[in-house]
DNA sequence: TAGTGGTCTAGACCACCGT
DNA sequence: CGGTGGTCTAGACCACTAA
């Protein structure tokens, strides 16, 4: 037990990891109850570096074999982390080139969270149908109601940042929602600020707010549509729309956005894939 | 290269794996354009013996060493195949058990295509609400539509069986739908035997017609009832309803399933996880 | 106690990328 | 060319399960 640590080489281990590193044993930690294996430990030191902002998005993180000699593993170890890490969408690898913060400003991964698709569209069609046009109703700070509060995690009256906006598909409107954020961290926040970015509204908050969203939950239903949504919608009043809220979450499943969007469904609908 | 191949000893493998072990080098295959490897010709083997019937759902296949062993490559080869079909569903690994077969008949994965919840439920819900009531409306055969046709892959007018069926959910009427089955593979399907079985659909077609389902893809819309649906759905005339169109394919990407289903999304909704 | 999957290591070679 | 991630091996030890 002791002797592996003292016979492995001292690391140099970078700052912020060593007190992690040295408190845990590297060995299996046996007869500890809350055991995790080894590259759990990495994968969350890892995943706090990227909570921390000591790698941002879009950038190169160290290379396995450098992050195997800072954390004193072998590379096979640090490997199995990233593995993960890239399976859950936070890190990506690229073969020669090394491994990067996933990032809302790849192409690759643009409305990596709206699943609407035009009907048409065949096997392999984009996911977000071309061209897309977006009008922003509204832009204002407001208090959180019930709802709001419940679902973000914060008090009930606290400041939330609250936009309206209405997504068009070729011309029609498809998407029309209401996002919360919650707290001050949006608080430059401007339809001005909107109206000018190109670009995903999630690499807006990337690039600007610091609030990367990792992942996504989402609820949906079928509703008659309201006279005021059916006009925005151009549908008829009462007509079945799919209503989605989503709440997605920040690094450390910190909740950090609702949304609460209704779907004209006529010529599009949700995909969804089952595994 | 070669010497490789000529120092490792003859691993006796499985006779219906020997050829394409055989046909392919244990090494890189550097220079072959179509390079896969050699994991992922192993998982390719794997996945042909599970098509193919040798190891059935719910069984144990052969250990990581064995498997080594017959495949002629390293524990560590193999253990990556089984992993990633692990994460695609289609084996189970139990410490100091063995590799499974998935199957629908774990208690674990019942209704793992299901994803309806009760809107009081908590994060921790289960994913279908109990008590579950199922009513079979109908069993038939009939002849393939145009729209069943092109969607599970066969001629207009073949052959199909025909189910449709109410769940209930604590009493409520909650999904009514159409289920689509191609070819003769389920002549034997009948209204009694659906009666009669205990547990889901696809455990029912895993063990009585031999067709395992893997996965789907769902496309979601919301519709406004009809007067029939509405009836039997009991929500009023031209209430929204979730229609949700499913694609389920068995092994080999092979469609073997379509369902038309409408969710009265009342009291419930559709749940999804977005990565 | 024997056998299984789970973790970890050390080292080799390859494919890919930018310089 | 050097550095990166990707593949593959061989071997060790651990945790879990069933007999």
């Amino acid at each position: 037990m002791h002797d592996m640590m003292a016979s492995r080489p001292a690391p140099t281990p970078a700052p912020e990891l060593q007190a992690a590193h040295v408190s845990e044993s590297a060995s299996k930690l046996a007869s500890n109850p809350s055991f995790s294996p080894l590259y759990r430990q990495i994968k969350g030191l890892i995943t706090r570096s990227l909570q921390q902002g000591d790698w941002k998005p879009g950038e190169l993180i160290p290379s396995e074999a450098d992050l195997a000699r800072r954390f004193g593993v072998s590379q096979g170890t640090v490997r199995k982390a990233v593995d993960e890490l890239a399976a859950e969408g936070l890190l990506l690898r690229r073969q020669g080139r090394g491994t990067f913060v996933s990032t809302h400003h790849e192409e690759r991964v643009k409305f990596r969270f709206l699943r609407i698709v035009r009907d048409a569209a065949g096997d392999g069609a984009r996911p977000v149908p071309q061209p897309m046009e977006r009008q922003f109703l509204e832009c204002k700070r407001s208090r959180a109601s019930q709802e709001v509060a419940r679902t973000l995690g914060i008090k009930v009256g606290e400041s939330v940042t609250q936009i309206r906006r209405l997504l068009l598909l070729a011309g029609e409107p498809v998407v029309y929602e209401d996002i919360y954020l919650p707290g001050p961290a949006f608080r430059g926040l401007t339809a001005e600020r909107l109206e000018s970015y190109r670009g995903p509204l999630y690499a807006l908050f990337e690039s600007e707010f610091s609030t990367r969203m990792v992942r996504a939950e989402e609820k949906l239903r079928a509703v008659n549509a309201s006279a005021q949504e059916a006009q925005l919608l151009r549908v008829r009043e009462a007509e079945a729309l799919l209503l989605v809220e989503r709440l997605s979450f920040s690094y450390g499943e910190l909740p950090a956005e609702y949304r609460r969007g209704l779907y004209n469904t006529r010529h599009h609908h949700y995909r969804n894939e089952l595994n």
